[in-house]
DNA sequence: CTAATTTGATACGGATGCGAAACGACCTTC
DNA sequence: GAAGGTCGTTTCGCATCCGTATCAAATTAG
């Protein structure tokens, strides 16, 4: 993967302007850090994990989840092996609005120089 | 600019889980489209101008305006051509930001595949 | 069994964002 | 110079997010 500092942020440019644009789910920096999170790299992800991994305290992590729930962006699953913890899982919709938005940032970067 | 839509997500979970971690400024999407508007295409860009090629409502470009100014990010400054008009400067600042960023997501593009 | 720890969720007060509507200042038109 | 349009801002009520502190439930340690 090659690529200028100037290309990266007229790709950045692009595909956020377009997101802006078209009105798309309004994530916050930290709730679109956990989704992609969520989605490439490897399970298991709990509220835990998740608030060591970005830095971030429970609290903002337990909201996130609840926002990416309500838009059906990610599911909870109560950890069988430990009742106190819940799994976060991948969701059809979820992957798809991810595949999209790699689709959108391609496409970007194919008008760019 | 070569990309695949998997690198493509790769890479933006990189720079975005570095920026959360980092603590910098907590730009929602449209505050960081417009900056990226004022920075990478040509002036003079106008609340109206930003509004329009966003599709935003005026309000939320005077806001995310005064978010941008309060960072150090932008300037105001009044057209002398037409006074009703504001004119949208960029700062040193910002470009000290912007640069930063570029530098952050081409290191993100060197350790993916 | 009890006490301490861990996990995720919740209550609270405060900060910030939004859209709709209204506003003052300015330009244009006649 | 009065009427109407344009530009950016402000006000209003509402929604969402934050961090701190606290909670209940589950687990672990003694």
């Amino acid at each position: 993967m090659k690529i200028s500092a100037r290309n990266a942020l007229d790709l950045w440019r692009g595909a956020v302007t377009e997101t802006v644009r078209s009105r798309g789910p309004d994530l916050t920096a930290r709730q679109l850090a956990i989704m992609l999170c969520v989605y490439l790299t490897e399970p298991p992800h709990t509220v835990r994990g998740l608030a060591t991994d970005l830095k971030l305290r429970k609290p903002a992590v337990t909201r996130a989840l609840d926002k990416l729930e309500q838009l059906g962006f990610a599911r909870r699953k109560s950890d069988p092996d430990d009742a106190r913890s819940i799994l976060v899982q991948r969701t059809v919709r979820g992957s798809v609005y991810l595949s999209d938005f790699g689709d959108l940032v391609v496409r970007t970067a194919r008008q760019i120089s």
